[in-house]
RNA sequence: GCCUGGGUAGCUUAGCGGUAAAGCGCGUCCUUGGUAAGGACGAGACCGCGGGUUCAAUUCCCGCCUCAGGCUCCA
C-alpha cells in the first residue's frame, strides 16, 4: 500500500482497510472510521489491494468524517420516516451524503414542510437512542428475500449481483439498510442534524422515469458549525442578484412580459454600457468588425446551418405567413451569411465579426433562475473565419483576451476542454482534428485543463473557461469553439495562393459568455460594490445642509466626466451618509461651511474612511486614473 | 416539464371567513444638521389571475400564471 506520505505498507494480502490502520499503529487502528482507496471513500472492512493508495479516515472532524457521518444521518432520515409513516407503502431508494449535507429519496411518501419538523424531531431521538451501527455481509440470495418489498433496492442489488457475491447492510435499531457504506460507529456521533428541503427527484436523475420524494438534510458534528452553516447560507442570500438587483433598480423581470426575459433599468444598462466598451475596446485592438444582425431568421437560414435539426427544441419557431420563423439562438449563421455574401482572397483572412447579439433559447421553464438562466440573453459574441495555418495563433490570441478580461476583475478560473457530443454534425476525421488542435493550443500553453467528454457543441469541441466568485462559487464563462461544420453547410470558401478554392475554419469565442450571467456573477461577486469604472453611480456630493447646496452643485460639476449626483434632500449628515452606503455608492463628497471656505472637499469612501482638506483636482485626478485603470476597489483612501 | 413552498403598498414583511397592518422608501411641514436613520403629518394595496363554496373570500377549495429551492452528488 501507499499512503499519503508516499511511504509504503506491506499487509496480508486479505488485510481490510482496518487492518492497515492497525498495522501504522494501535492509536489509529481504534480511531479509524473509513479509508480512501484510490481516491474512493470505503468502509474500513474493505479489504484492499495491491499498490493501491490508502489514506485513513478518523473522527478528526475532516471532510471525509464529516461525508462518513452524513451518510449515517440520512439513514437516521430513512429510519425516522419508516416509523412515522407506514413502512408497509414507503420505498427506499438511495440516500447519500453530498457536498453539503444528505438527502434520501423515498416513492410513495407525501410529506410537507411540517412533516419535516416530526422527521427531524424523531431523527434526533434516534440519535440520543445512540445505536451501534452495525455492518453484515449477506449473500445476495439472502438480500433479495431481505428486500423483497424494496422494488428500488432490488434493482440496485441486480447491479451489483454480477461483480459480488456478498453485499453490506448496515443495521441501527430496528432498522437497516443495503448499503456500502462507510458508516459511523453509531448514531450518537451524529453532532447535529437539520432538515432542509423537500423536492422532486427522478429515479436515477432520467426524466423518463417515476419522480420520487427526495428530502434534503445536513448533518455537523456539533451545533455551533450547524449554526454557522445556516448562517452562511443567509450570508449567500445577501449577496443574491436578484435581491441586489432590485435594490440598486439594477433591473427586473416582471410577470407582464413573460419568463427569463429581464428588462434592464437605467442604472443596470450602465453597467451593461461599461462592459461592452470594454470588450469592443479589446475587439478592436484584436482586429474585429463589428456586424449587427436581427433576432428572427427564416427557418430556411437555421436549416442550412443545422439548427433546425439540432436545436429546434430550444428554439422560438413559428408560423408567419406563408413562412416558417425563428427566433435566433445563435449569432453564427448570420454571421457565416455576412461571410458568405462577400469574396475572400486567403490575404483577407482571418476575417473577425463581433457583435453584442441577443439570442433566444427556450429553456425549460423549471431551469429559469434570475439572469442566470433566461430566455432572452446577449453573447459578446464573436466569429472569425480562418484559414486552418492560422487556428493556433488565433486560438491563443483569444485566449490572451480572456485573460485580460478575467484578470481586470481578478477572477481565478479553470478550463476544460469539451468534445463530440452524441447529437452533432460532421465527420469523425473533423472532429478528431478539431479536437487534436484545440488539445494542442491548451498543451502549448502548459495550462491545466479538465477533460469533458461529450460537452462540445453539436458544430464542435471547445474551450470553456469556470470561474469562482468572491465566495468560492464556479460560474460558466468564456468559450472558444472550433467550427469545421458550419463552413461546409454554408459552403463559405476563399481563394488560396494556389487559385484554388478553399474551405475556411470557423471559430465561435465570447470573452464573457453572456452578459447576463457575468452580470449576475459581478453582483454576487462584489455584493453589488462595483469597482468604479462599473459603479451606476460613482460620486455622491453630500452637502452638511441646505447653505451648502450650491457649492455641493459646483462641486458636482467638477466631477462632469464621471456618474455623480447631489443629495440635495433635506436630511441630516448622518441619514444622507447611510443612504449613500445603502445604494453602494463607491466615494462620497462631504461639504460643509469649511470645506466651501477653503475651496475644497472632504472625501470618504466605502470603507467608511475620511479624509478632510481634500483638493478638487487632487481626488479628480485619482478618480480618473482608478476608473481608467478599472481598479477593483475604490482606493483613494486605502494607499 | 415534474416535486415542495411562496405571490399582501415602490421594497421587506405581518395578518385573517366580516374588503387590511407595520418598518423602510416617497410627499408636505418643522428642523439647517460635521460622519451609518431628527420629528410631525400625509399619500400609497383590484391581498398574482380566473372560477367555485358561503349571507360574506385577501383568508377555504379548484384551475392557471409567476417566483424560489430541488430534479447534477448514485447501495
Amino acid at each position: 500500500m501507499v499512503l499519503p506520505d508516499g511511504s509504503e505498507l506491506e499487509v496480508d494480502a486479505d488485510a481490510t482497510v482496518e487492518d492497515c490502520a492497525y498495522e501504522i499503529g494501535p492509536g489509529l487502528g481504534s480511531d479509524t472510521v473509513a479509508g480512501r482507496l484510490d481516491g474512493d471513500l470505503v468502509a474500513k472492512e474493505e479489504p484492499v489491494y495491491d499498490g493501491a493508495e490508502l489514506e485513513i479516515v478518523t473522527d478528526d472532524g475532516g471532510e471525509d468524517y464529516l461525508r462518513v457521518m452524513r451518510h449515517s444521518a440520512s439513514h437516521c432520515l430513512a429510519q425516522a420516516v419508516e416509523r412515522l409513516f407506514d413502512a408497509e407503502e414507503v420505498k427506499l431508494a438511495i440516500g447519500p451524503p453530498t457536498d453539503e449535507g444528505f438527502y434520501y429519496d423515498f416513492d410513495n411518501l407525501d410529506v410537507d414542510e411540517e412533516d419535516l419538523e416530526a422527521i427531524e424531531a424523531e431523527m434526533k431521538e434516534i440519535v440520543e437512542a445512540d445505536y451501534d451501527i452495525e455492518r453484515e455481509e449477506v449473500p445476495i440470495e439472502e438480500a433479495e428475500e431481505r428486500l423483497a418489498d424494496e422494488p428500488y433496492k432490488l434493482e440496485l442489488l441486480e447491479e451489483f449481483a454480477d461483480e459480488n457475491d456478498t453485499v453490506s447492510f448496515y443495521k441501527q435499531g430496528e432498522w437497516e439498510d443495503l448499503c456500502a457504506g462507510p458508516h459511523v460507529d453509531s448514531t450518537g456521533e451524529i453532532g447535529a442534524v437539520k432538515l432542509l428541503e423537500i423536492a422532486g427527484a427522478y429515479w436515477r436523475g432520467d426524466e423518463e422515469n417515476e419522480m420520487q420524494t427526495r428530502i434534503y438534510g445536513t448533518a455537523f458534528e456539533d451545533e455551533s458549525d450547524l449554526e454557522a452553516f445556516i448562517e452562511r447560507r443567509e450570508e449567500a442570500k445577501e449577496r443574491d442578484h436578484r435581491k441586489i438587483g432590485s435594490e440598486m433598480n439594477l433591473f427586473s423581470i416582471q410577470d407582464v412580459t413573460g419568463p427569463g426575459l429581464p428588462l434592464y433599468h437605467p442604472p443596470g444598462k450602465t453597467v451593461l454600457n461599461e462592459l461592452s466598451a470594454f470588450v469592443t475596446d479589446l475587439n478592436a485592438e484584436s482586429g474585429y468588425d463589428y456586424v449587427e444582425t436581427p433576432h428572427l431568421f427564416k427557418t430556411d437560414l437555421w436549416q442550412k446551418s443545422g439548427h433546425y435539426e439540432n436545436y429546434k427544441d430550444d428554439m422560438f419557431v413559428f408560423e408567419l405567413g406563408d413562412d416558417e420563423f425563428g427566433l435566433k439562438p445563435m449569432n453564427c449563421p448570420g454571421h457565416a451569411t455576412i461571410f458568405d455574401d462577400g469574396s475572400w482572397s486567403y490575404r483577407d483572412l482571418p476575417v473577425r465579426y463581433a457583435e453584442d447579439g441577443k439570442v433566444y433559447r427556450k429553456e425549460q421553464r423549471g431551469e429559469l433562475s434570475g439572469l442566470s438562466r433566461v430566455w432572452a440573453f446577449t453573447i459578446d459574441d464573436g466569429h472569425l473565419f480562418v484559414r486552418p495555418d492560422q487556428i493556433e495563433s488565433e486560438v491563443e490570441a483569444i485566449m490572451d483576451s480572456i485573460d485580460e478580461v478575467l484578470q481586470t476583475f481578478d477572477l481565478e478560473y479553470e478550463v476544460a476542454l469539451a468534445t463530440r457530443p452524441e447529437k452533432s454534425v460532421g465527420s469523425d476525421e473533423i472532429w478528431e482534428k478539431a479536437e487534436a488542435q484545440l488539445e494542442s493550443v491548451l498543451e502549448d500553453r502548459e495550462m491545466a485543463y479538465e477533460l469533458e467528454a461529450g460537452d462540445g457543441a453539436f458544430y464542435g469541441p471547445k474551450i470553456d473557461y469556470a470561474f469562482e466568485d468572491a465566495i468560492g462559487r464556479q460560474w460558466d464563462g468564456p468559450t472558444v469553439q472550433l467550427d469545421f461544420n458550419m463552413p461546409e453547410r454554408f459552403d463559405l470558401t476563399y481563394v488560396g495562393e494556389d487559385n484554388e478554392e478553399h474551405r475556411p475554419v470557423m471559430i465561435h469565442r465570447a470573452l464573457y459568455g453572456s452578459y447576463e450571467r457575468f452580470f449576475m456573477m459581478l453582483i454576487e461577486h462584489f455584493e453589488g460594490n462595483f469597482p468604479l469604472w462599473l459603479a451606476p453611480e460613482q460620486v455622491r456630493v453630500l452637502p452638511i445642509s441646505d447653505e451648502n447646496l450650491a457649492y455641493a452643485r459646483e462641486v458636482a460639476s467638477e466631477f462632469d466626466d464621471f456618474r455623480v449626483e447631489v443629495d440635495d434632500r433635506d436630511a441630516t449628515l448622518e441619514r444622507k451618509i447611510r443612504a449613500a452606503h445603502d445604494d453602494r455608492v463607491p466615494y462620497q463628497i462631504i461639504v460643509g461651511d469649511n470645506e466651501e471656505e477653503a475651496g475644497n472637499i472632504s472625501v470618504r469612501d466605502r470603507f467608511e474612511d475620511q479624509e478632510y482638506d481634500v483638493a478638487i483636482d487632487a481626488f479628480r485626478r485619482h478618480l480618473r486614473a482608478e476608473r481608467d485603470e478599472k481598479r477593483t476597489e475604490p482606493d483613494f483612501l486605502q494607499d
